[in-house]
This record gives structure tokens, C-alpha cells and sequence, in this order.
RNA sequence: UGACUUGUAGCUGAAUGGUGAGAGCAGUUGCCUUAUACGCAAAAGGUUAUUGGUUCAAAUCCAACCAGGUCAACCA
């Protein structure tokens, strides 16, 4: 016996795709796939490594199926497409994971656990959820080769990082330098700009406030005229706690400020007070401008004594200006401290910073009068700008917080409190409440309130992160800036705006990249510096390490190095390498500088160090560098995306990946993010199981372009699931059911095109019209696209045209021409959509090409996935052909819409229906098409009606498209003009060119000529009959219903109602019946007439009226009741 | 605060500057089916966020503004 197509039940997708996976697995189908590309040109893609240390979710789906459909397609368009999988293995999110699992804190590493048990610990979490990666990867069908991948802690991995550092180092690109950085106390870290750029880190919070009061010293006063009494630059901040490090006040010398007398609102004070003159109004109000008062309170108490509640009118806050200057001239004014404590004192200052000149007015061009008071509080140790004008002016620098995060010993009350709450303590006291509440009280605040601003948090702690003054390595970034731009503009972005906005900005903007973090678990940076700070050394592979090793053995000799002689380094971690001392060049021994890198620079760093590269693998990276494409979410623009430009361009002056396609967010349906927190998190474990690997790969990537943020809604995949597949599959059904009734393996010749029937003709050209689109959308990166054009085709074409109007070829006559043409069509419709869908739904791809191939064996190939993807035939496209079908369909669908309205059901015949051609290629066309419009719409006849046909009233509309651009300003004329032609006119225009304007030179005009091309013709209006239009398709259809019409009518609709019995009475499809009707006036005649077709429709053996009938049952036959009995033959 | 981006029917999406803004989903009504799928048809739902401008013509281009999103920022 045959082979035969598998027939199903039902669809499940769920199903399909666990079978296919292990299939997949059992053939090495991804191996293969790439194998049997061996020799073909490459095309480069380079996995960006997630960390196994989280979960996967559901937007890991959408960006690994963006990038396993575009290799798949790239496979099967015949390049070879190795796929090396990827781990990110260091970095923050891991060690806080492990101290947070052995409830440890920064501090305690080292101490209560050693370093090396403790980067054992790293080690083995690292990996903690890659059998769920593993798992993931597998069920959504993302081919990556995970047998060997890279790890980035491996030592080749880590040897390939030193090697780059060298090189960057040798170029001059690697510099050491003290600067101020985001430094996050809870973490114990220093912090990039990238990870500071990481979404959610900036975040508004209310935080204390002060306008402090600095007091101009006794000596300085005499610079400032006109006033008695104290004087105080006011400055505000809204972190009181740098305070007691404050060094300088920064004035604006451009910016005009004023002297104002007023009164202290907590003390009462008559105080005299200097700040921005444009910020006046922000403190006091215009009406309580109020000299007199102030001056006989003045008089009366003296300006250093407080004025009570008692002695006080009201609450007001008089005040008036007594001068005004600009901020140059203020410059060098001396104050006295603020907060003086122990650790302040100027002793101390200039023991840190030998000839520091703190506490004066200095100038700086940052300060603006847009907040504050036009006075910025500097304290060099916390703040870019600080430190800067700080070094500038000598101010020196004081740092009185320490890396936890807490007061130094010596700063009074304040010493050993946390600036911040960085240890999540239940009683926390806000610190900077009390320095406000000492400022108060001591006459130093003018004013005090919560602020709420946006400020920067840790993003992985989520602990306000403050500035801080570190010792840093950084990558000299900035001096390749032009260059990272230029190369930018020639890689392809999608979308574009994401290359040439954010990240182009980005680069626009670029600072240098601060390589330095402070922790444990990562790469170290492989330089070693003598104590004095004078030598220093940059290692660029293990070899050379080792050299270096035993060359300081034998020069320093003692102890040194002694457990790393014999087999050298062994692990590349902390704390070995810090273990290891080398020799400088003048023979003084040399440390390793403490710190790893920045995660990102493992990451950005992965075309050469996946290689091993340079050590090994040569060839293999010249092969594959650039990268043809990459793709990741749109947060990876500052990340991932910038480290592979900038070390691409720093190395080998060169961009690291031509095309980058950059994900949107996955949200929840209601446009929120998805988080833990709120529960909206959607399981991605859970989708695919629900709803089949397919369909939910099919949703993310049909639904909107990838790199829009998709809403993501379960309801959009069941509709997926249905729409799409479920056509499709139905599609398939059909086809297996007949076929396998007729024996159809696609064994005779493949019939020529031309002596197919026109419906084959056009499906197969509406087929290879949709491989080119799905080809140029695939090619352009936009799957979306491709997808959608899928959709449409297996919708509209196929399975509700094509199919439903060729249900009588597969089930109806002998096995022979006719019937071989209708399922070679199909067939071929069938395993190219295989194909075509392949990268977007591997699984339902591979199952539906093997159902059909295992039949006919047309591919030895054992997966779609190893197939060459179609190439449009052109000879096959007949795009006239596919326009004349497009008129069946609208005419189809505007005589069912007359039906509907005049109420008239498709089962009744009608006689007749009219369709105007406005010109006679139009009625050749529609002459053409006439039989399909019959069949489908259950009318007779079919009437052209010429153009010489008067009896038709035609309309004129002008192309608007085409005259406006010939027209311009007369266009709303022309277009009266022609909306006005009666018949003959437009003839004329439709036989050649037409003056519009005969009288142009009375008018002086241009003489406008139209034609055929300019003019929309339609019809409407046909006396008589009823009419429906579209564009300038006209039908009319006779409603008329003749005695004859009505007999057929009333046998069609019989034959339906005993089909509907049939099915009700579970009869098989070939079971013969024998009816028995009760004798009716109305219907006997219909039905008699008709007895033959009847007898055939519903497999009747005879259909015999009777004056009684005993067993009957009533059915209704257009308002009539009929009493029948149906029996099974036999019975 | 700035940059980028989005705003179309209850929802999700379309629409090379060209004139009744196209579809699907959901709800209503009817119809078809020898494909256990689906579809077809009708009515309804839109000031294309708002306001201006350019143009013969704007959902589309420009400006402003509002709202959402993303990102940036030393901002005291």
C-alpha cells in the first residue's frame, strides 16, 4: 500500500512542536544545517552572551527569535551560518546574588570568607539557571551551538582580554587617573556610565534641602559697603551631608547678585545676605518689600540679637536690596567654615593638599541662576564640577565620608552615621535632617524643605548612589570619537533613527570609558605597578605572565611567587593574580593594581576573545569579524552595542557589525512594563507549552516590528493560532484527504504552466508575487513584513479562494488532467509556504514539508531546514492574471452585498447580472473571469456591457495623482471640470488626448491636454435593476425571480436541509439514503422537476411522495413545511 | 531639563503627499460550508491627540503644544 498523508485529528501546535525537537535532536539538525553549508560563503552573527545567573522571560523570546529567523534564512539562502553561543559569567547582579545567599556584605569578603571561596562560590552560581537557558533555548527553537560556547570566565576567554588591554595600553588608549565617579556604597563599587545609563536608575525622590549660610568673614566684610551687621553667601544643596566637606562657594562672574537685608525666618535674625539678583523673587515675596520695618527693627534691637515672636507684628518677611554687583567682583571673598568639626580643620586640609586655600568665593561658568541662589555649596570630593574648579582654584579636597557610605571619625555628632540608608536599618535617621535641624540653630539655614528631584541609584541595589573621588583606569574612548562616528553611519541600523539618534547622540556625547570597579568575581586588569607609582606594566597573555613570574623569582627570589614556578598561573582570578609579584625594569617588585574591569568590556570584547584570539584560531576570526548582523533590545544601544563599536574601532579600526537590529520592550497588554512586582509577568515556559513554539513566534514577530514595544496579550497568539495555522493546517487536511483518496504523490511529469487551468495560473503567480515580497522584506530586515504578506496569502488566496472554489476539482470526476493540475497547484502552494515560513515557525515549517514530502519524496533532505529558500520565477508572475482575479473577487463580493440587501439567499438562483466596462480591455477581462463570478455568486448569466453601451450613465472622476502634478493651482478646476463629462466626452478622452481648456489663449493659459491615464471612469445609475460599486467596478443585478428560478431555488434549498439532516443523523459521507416526502402542493413540482440532481447531492437512492406518511419529521423549505423520512439503505 | 520615539475605531495593526482612511479582534444581525477550520455580508464604531503652517492636495512634510514611552544629564 501507498504511503499515505498523514490525516489529524486536530491541530496542535503544542504537540508539533516537541515532535520536531526531537527529531532536531535525534538528527543533528542544527549541526547539519550549518555542515551542509560547508564552503559557502559565510555570514557572520555574533551571539550577545546572556547571564545564566536569572531567569529567562519572555523578551528573551522575541529578540532569539529575531535572530534564529534571520540565520535560518540565511542558511537557506545558502550561506553558512555558525552560530557560537554565548555566557556573560562576571559581574555585579552575580556577587551581589552570592552575599546576598551567604549574607554577607562587601566588607566581609576576605575576612569572614576568603576570596577564593568566595569567587568558587561566583563560580558555581554562575551557572545556576542554564538548564533553564538550555531548556528555553531548545523549546522556542533558537538554533545556537551551545556545546561550545563561550564563557567569559574562562581563562582563553580571559587571556583574549588581556591581549586586547595590552594593545590599547601600547596604544596610549589605557590611563590611570583620580576623578570623581558614581559610586554606589551599598554595592561597594564605583559605577560606569553605562550601568549608571541602565534603565530605572535615575528615579525622583524627596530629600532634605538647605539653603546654607555661609558667613563672610570679618576680614572680607570691609570688600562689601553699605551695610552693618553680618553678612552671609547663601548657597543651597540637596545633599546637606557634603556640607562639612565644603570647600569653596563657585559664583557666576557674569551673573549679577545682590546684597538683601532680611531676617533670619527660624531665628528672627536681621541678617544680610547676598545671592543671585534673578532669584530674589524665589525667596521673597515682591509685597513684603519693606526697608522701613526692617530698619526700625534694626534701630530697636541691634542686628546680631533675635527678634521674638513677641516683638513682631505679623510673620511677614520684610526685606529690601541694599546693593548689587556682579560675581567677578566678589571673587576671593573669604567665609567662615560651616561646620567646622576635627576632621575639617584647615591643619587637616592641607595635610591632604599641601598648600590648599579653601573657604573663598571662586568663579566657575557652570552655574547658572535657573535653581537655587546662584551660589553653588562646592565640595571637590563630590562632584565632577567640584573637583574640577576645586583643582583649578587650590581649594584642595576633603573627603569626610567613607566608602560605606558613612561619616568619617571627627565630624562631631555626625561621625559614623550613613549619609544615606544604605543598609535598609528599620529606625534610620535621616543625618541630613540633623545637619538641617544644627543649621537652624545655629543660624546657618535661611531655609529648610523636602525636595523632590531626580537623582541616580545604584541599579542594582536601587541605593542612591553619590559621587565620589576614585582612583580609576579608563580607555581613552574620546580620542577615536570622530572616527567611532564616521564608522557608525555605514552600519545598517534598524531602525535607523536608533543608529543616528540615540546612539549616534550617544557617541556625540562620549566620555571616556572607566574601566575600574573595586569588587571580586571578574577580570582583573593586568597591570602591575611599582610602590612608588613610578613603573608600571601592562601583561598581554598567560605566557608572558609566567615569563615575568619567574624573571622576578630569580631577581626578587626569597618567597616570591613560589607557588605559581612550576605550572605557572592557574586561574586568572583574584586572588591568584594578586598573589603574583613582578619586577619592574629597575628590579623594584611591582603589585597588581587591585581592580577588575567593567563586564562590559567581557562582553564587547567577544568577537576576538570567542576565538581565543590572537593565540589560536586565526583563520577562523578573519572569517568571522565584522559581524554581518547582531541583534539584541534597544538597552543594549549603551551597552553591548557601544563596547563591540568602541573596541571594534579602538583595535582594528573597523566596526565590529554591519547590520544591528535593536528590540523593543515586551510590555504587559496594558502597556505597562513587565515586572515581578506588579505580577504581570509573562512565563515563557508556560506561553510555548500553551500555545506551540510557533504561534507564539509568530505573534511576537507578526503582531508589530520588532523594534516597536509589543503589547504583549495571549489573545493575539490564540488568534495567531487560529487564523493562521489553523487555515493553513485545514488547508493541508484538505489537500491529504483527497489526495490520499486519489493516490496523489506527485508522481506524473509536473504539467506545464500554460495548459493549467486560469485559477492554477493565478494562484501560482500570486505565489511567487508573495515569495519576492517575503524575499526584499527578509532582506531588509523587516520580518514583520514578510510575515504579514505570509498571512495574507494563505488567507485571502489560498484557502478562501483558491481552495473554495476548487473543492469540485479534487472531489468530483476521474483521476486524470484536470484533477493532477488542481493538486500539483497545491502541492507546490503548500512547500513553498513550507519554506517561506520556515525561519519564523521552524517547527510547524519542518512538520508540514515532512508530512508532505515523505509522500512524495521530492527532497531528500531530511528537515525544511537544510532546503534552499524559493526564488521568485518571474515567467510565473502574471500580474494581469492576478488583477483580472481580483475583479472576480470584488465583483463576487459586491453581487453577494446586493443579495444580502434585497434579502435574496446565494441558494436561490438568480438569471442575471450586469457589469459595465468602461473600456473594452475591461470587458475582456471580466469575460474572462465570468464563470468563477457565476458559480460563486449562483447567477445564470454573466452581461458585459461595452463601452458603446449608452444605456449605462458613466462618471468621470479626475487622477489626481497624475494631473496634480501637471497642474498645480488649476487642479480643483480640472477636477469640477471632469466630474462634469457626460458620456461622449469621456469617450473622447479615453480614445486620446482632450483639450480641457480650448479657450487657453483668450486666457492666456497653458493648453492642458488629458488622457485615458488622467481620468477614474465609473458607472453608476442603471435603471431597473439593483446596483453596488467599488472603485469603478459597477454590478447590477435582475432580482427577478421566475417561476423556474424559484423551482430550482426550492431544490437547492432542499438538498441543503437534507445534508444538514445527514450530518445531524452522524451518516457517513457515502452512505446512500431513500427519502420519503409527505405530498405538498407547494413543493412536489419543484422537487420532481429536480429529482435527479437531488437524488445525487445527498446520495438518494430515491425520493418517492406519499398521501401518508407514519415516521416523519418536519424540516422548512423557503416557509413551506415539508414532512420527510430519511432511511439508511439496508436498514 | 534635553534628545529620540509614539499617538489612527473599544482593542491590535495598515495606509510611496493624491482626495469616500484600509483590515483583523470583540459585540449585533444574516448567510455559506461533502475542509471538526474558517469565511462572507450588513449596520455600527474615526474631527487620524490638539493648534497653526507649507501645498492645488496632509494621517503623512514643518512648527508649536499635550500625553505616553525610551534614553541622557555635574545640575548643586
Amino acid at each position: 500500500m501507498a504511503v499515505k498523508y498523514k490525516e489529524y485529528q486536530q491541530l496542535n501546535l503544542p504537540v508539533i512542536g516537541e515532535e520536531i525537537l526531537d527529531k532536531w535532536n535525534k538528527n543533528n539538525a542544527f549541526e547539519k544545517s550549518v555542515d551542509l553549508r560547508e564552503g559557502y560563503p559565510p555570514f557572520v552573527f555574533f551571539e550577545g552572551p546572556p547571564s545564566a545567573n536569572g531567569m529567562p522571560g519572555i523578551h528573551h523570546v522575541i529578540s532569539r527569535t529575531l535572530k534564529d529567523l534571520v540565520c535560518r534564512y540565511k542558511t537557506m539562502q545558502g550561506y553558512q551560518v555558525k552560530r557560537k553561543g554565548g555566557w556573560d559569567t562576571h559581574g555585579l547582579p552575580i556577587e551581589l546574588g552570592v552575599e546576598k545567599e551567604l549574607g554577607i556584605t562587601k566588607e566581609d569578603i576576605g575576612k569572614k570568607i576568603s576570596v577564593e571561596d568566595y569567587n568558587k562560590k561566583c563560580r558555581e552560581v554562575v551557572m545556576r539557571f542554564k538548564d533553564k537557558w538550555d531548556d528555553i533555548t531548545q523549546k522556542m527553537g533558537y538554533w545556537v551551538d551551545l556545546n561550545d560556547p563561550y564563557i567569559t570566565f574562562e581563562n582563553n576567554y580571559i587571556e583574549t582580554l588581556w591581549w586586547c588591554l595590552s594593545e590599547l595600553y601600547k596604544k596610549g588608549y589605557l590611563y590611570e587617573s583620580v576623578s570623581i565617579q558614581p559610586y554606589s556604597p551599598a554595592a561597594g563599587t564605583g559605577l560606569s556610565s553605562h550601568e549608571l545609563n541602565q534603565p530605572g536608575t535615575y528615579k525622583d525622590v524627596k530629600d532634605t534641602s538647605a539653603v546654607a549660610m555661609f558667613k563672610i568673614s570679618e576680614k572680607s566684610k570691609v570688600k562689601i559697603k553699605n551695610f552693618v551687621g553680618e553678612a552671609f553667601l547663601m548657597a543651597w544643596t540637596t545633599t546637606p551631608w557634603t556640607l562639612p566637606s565644603n570647600l569653596g562657594l563657585t559664583l557666576g562672574g557674569n551673573i549679577d547678585y545682590a546684597l538683601v537685608k532680611t531676617i533670619n525666618p527660624y531665628t528672627r535674625h536681621v541678617i544680610n545676605v547676598i545671592l543671585a539678583k534673578a532669584l530674589i523673587t524665589k525667596y521673597f515675596k515682591k509685597e513684603e518689600e519693606d526697608k522701613v520695618t526692617i530698619t526700625r527693627y534694626q534701630e530697636k534691637y541691634g542686628y546680631d540679637s533675635a527678634v521674638t515672636s513677641t516683638n513682631i507684628d505679623d510673620p511677614k518677611q520684610p526685606w529690601y536690596v541694599i546693593s548689587e554687583f556682579k560675581g567677578s567682583e566678589l571673587e576671593g571673598l573669604q567665609y567662615e567654615q560651616l561646620l567646622p568639626s576635627e576632621a575639617n580643620t584647615l591643619e587637616k586640609i592641607q595635610e591632604i593638599t599641601p598648600g590648599a586655600q579653601p573657604f573663598r568665593v571662586i568663579l566657575g561658568d557652570f552655574v547658572t541662576t535657573e535653581d537655587g541662589t546662584g551660589i553653588v555649596h562646592t565640595a571637590p570630593a563630590f562632584g565632577a564640577d567640584d573637583f574640577k574648579v576645586g583643582q583649578k582654584n587650590n581649594l584642595g579636597i576633603l573627603t569626610l565620608v567613607d566608602k560605606q557610605g558613612k561619616f568619617v571619625e571627627g565630624v562631631g555628632e555626625f561621625s559614623g552615621r550613613y549619609v544615606k540608608n544604605y543598609k535598609d536599618e528599620p529606625d534610620y535617621v535621616d543625618v541630613n535632617v540633623d545637619i538641617a535641624v544644627k543649621l537652624k540653630l545655629e543660624n546657618r539655614a535661611f531655609k529648610v524643605e523636602k525636595y523632590e528631584h531626580n537623582y541616580p541609584h545604584c541599579w542594582r541595589t536601587d541605593k542612591p548612589i553619590i559621587y565620589y573621588p576614585l582612583d580609576a583606569w579608563f580607555i581613552k574612548t574620546t580620542a577615536v570619537k570622530d572616527r567611532m562616528v564616521e564608522l557608525n553611519k555605514t552600519i545598517n541600523w534598524k531602525p535607523a533613527a536608533t543608529g543616528t539618534g540615540r546612539f549616534g547622540n550617544w557617541l556625540e556625547n562620549m566620555v571616556d570609558w572607566n574601566l575600574s570597579r573595586s569588587r571580586f568575581w571578574g577580570t582583573p586588569l593586568p597591570i602591575w605597578k611599582t610602590e612608588d607609582g613610578e613603573e608600571e606594566k601592562c601583561i598581554g597573555s598567560i605566557e608572558e605572565l609566567n615569563t615575568e613570574i619567574r624573571k622576578a623569582a630569580e631577581v626578587l627570589g626569597g618567597e616570591t611567587n613560589k607557588h605559581y614556578l612550576h605550572g605557572g598561573i592557574l586561574d586568572l582570578h583574584k586572588p591568584y593574580v594578586d598573589d603574583i609579584t613582578l619586577v619592574s625594569a629597575n628590579g623594584k617588585p611591582m603589585k597588581r593594581v587591585p581592580d577588575l574591569i567593567d563586564v562590559w568590556f567581557d562582553s564587547g570584547a567577544m568577537p576576538y576573545a570567542q576565538w581565543h584570539f590572537p593565540f589560536k584560531n586565526k583563520e577562523q576570526f578573519a572569517k568571522s569579524f565584522p559581524a554581518d548582523f547582531i541583534a539584541e533590545g534597544i538597552d543594549q544601544t549603551r551597552g553591548w552595542f557601544y563596547t563591540l563599536h568602541a573596541l571594534g574601532v579602538l583595535l582594528f579600526d573597523s566596526v565590529a557589525y554591519k547590520t544591528v537590529v535593536s528590540n523593543g520592550f515586551v510590555l504587559d497588554k496594558n502597556g505597562n512594563k513587565m515586572s515581578k512586582r506588579l505580577g504581570n509577568v509573562v512565563d515563557p515556559f508556560e506561553t510555548i507549552s500553551t500555545f506551540g513554539p510557533d504561534a507564539t513566534r509568530w505573534y511576537l514577530i507578526t503582531n508589530a516590528s520588532p523594534w516597536d514595544n509589543l503589547k504583549f496579550d495571549v489573545d493575539g497568539i490564540k488568534e495567531v493560532q487560529r487564523k493562521f495555522f489553523g487555515t493553513l493546517y485545514n488547508t493541508y487536511q484538505f489537500f491529504a484527504l483527497y489526495a490520499n483518496v486519489d493516490g496523489f504523490a506527485f508522481k506524473e511529469a509536473t504539467i506545464p504552466l500554460k495548459e493549467r487551468p486560469e485559477i492554477d495560473q493565478w494562484i501560482l503567480s500570486s505565489l511567487n508575487t508573495l515569495v519576492k515580497n517575503v524575499q526584499v522584506s527578509l532582506d531588509d530586515y523587516e520580518p514583520t513584513q514578510a510575515g504579514r504578506a505570509i498571512e495574507d496569502f494563505v488567507d485571502a488566496h489560498l484557502s478562501n479562494w483558491y481552495v473554495r472554489l476548487c473543492r469540485r476539482r479534487f472531489w468530483k470526476g476521474e483521476y486524470e488532467q484536470d484533477k493532477i493540475c488542481a493538486y500539483q497547484t497545491l502541492y507546490e502552494c503548500l512547500e513553498t509556504l513550507c519554506k517561506l515560513m520556515a525561519p519564523i515557525a521552524p517547527f510547524f515549517a519542518d512538520w508540514l514539508f515532512t508530512n508532505l514530502n515523505s509522500v512524495t519524496i521530492r527532497y531528500d533532505n531530511e528537515s525544511i531546514h537544510h532546503t534552499d529558500f524559493p526564488k521568485a520565477d518571474n515567467a510565473v508572475i502574471d500580474t494581469d492574471l492576478e488583477k483580472r482575479m481580483q475583479l472576480a473577487q470584488d465583483a463576487s463580493s459586491l453581487i453577494l452585498s446586493l443579495r444580502k440587501k434585497v434579502n435574496i439567499k446565494v441558494r436561490q438562483p438568480l438569471q442575471k447580472v450586469f457589469i459595465p466596462a468602461t473600456d473594452s480591455y475591461m470587458s475582456a477581462r471580466i469575460k474572462q473571469v465570468e464563470d468563477i463570478i457565476k458559480a460563486e455568486t449562483n447567477i445564470k448569466e454573466v452581461d458585459v456591457l461595452g463601452a458603446e453601451n449608452d444605456f449605462i450613465q458613466k462618471k468621470a472622476k479626475a487622477n489626481f495623482k497624475t494631473l496634480g502634478k501637471k497642474l498645480g493651482a488649476k487642479m480643483k478646476w480640472a477636477a469640477e471640470a471632469i466630474a462634469k463629462f457626460d458620456n461622449a466626452t469621456i469617450d473622447n478622452v479615453l480614445e486620446g488626448d482632450y483639450l480641457l481648456n480650448p479657450e487657453y489663449k483668450s486666457n492666456a493659459e497653458e493648453p492642458i491636454f488629458i488622457n485615458a491615464e488622467d481620468l477614474e471612469v465609473s458607472s453608476d445609475e442603471i435603471p431597473g435593476y439593483e446596483v453596488a460599486n467599488k472603485g469603478s467596478l459597477t454590478v447590477a443585478l435582475d432580482v427577478t425571480i421566475s417561476e423556474e428560478l424559484k423551482k430550482e431555488g426550492n431544490a437547492r434549498e432542499f438538498v441543503n436541509k437534507i445534508q444538514n439532516v445527514r450530518k445531524e443523523s452522524n451518516f457517513e459521507l457515502t452512505d446512500r439514503i431513500i427519502v420519503t416526502v409527505l405530498e405538498n402542493e407547494i413543493l412536489q413540482t419543484s422537487l420532481n422537476q429536480y429529482k435527479d440532481y437531488i437524488c445525487a447531492e445527498i446520495l438518494a437512492d430515491s425520493l418517492d411522495f406519499l398521501p401518508v406518511l407514519a415516521h416523519g419529521f418536519e424540516i422548512e423549505v423557503n416557509d413551506a413545511i415539508l414532512i420527510v423520512s430519511i432511511l439508511k439503505k439496508g436498514e
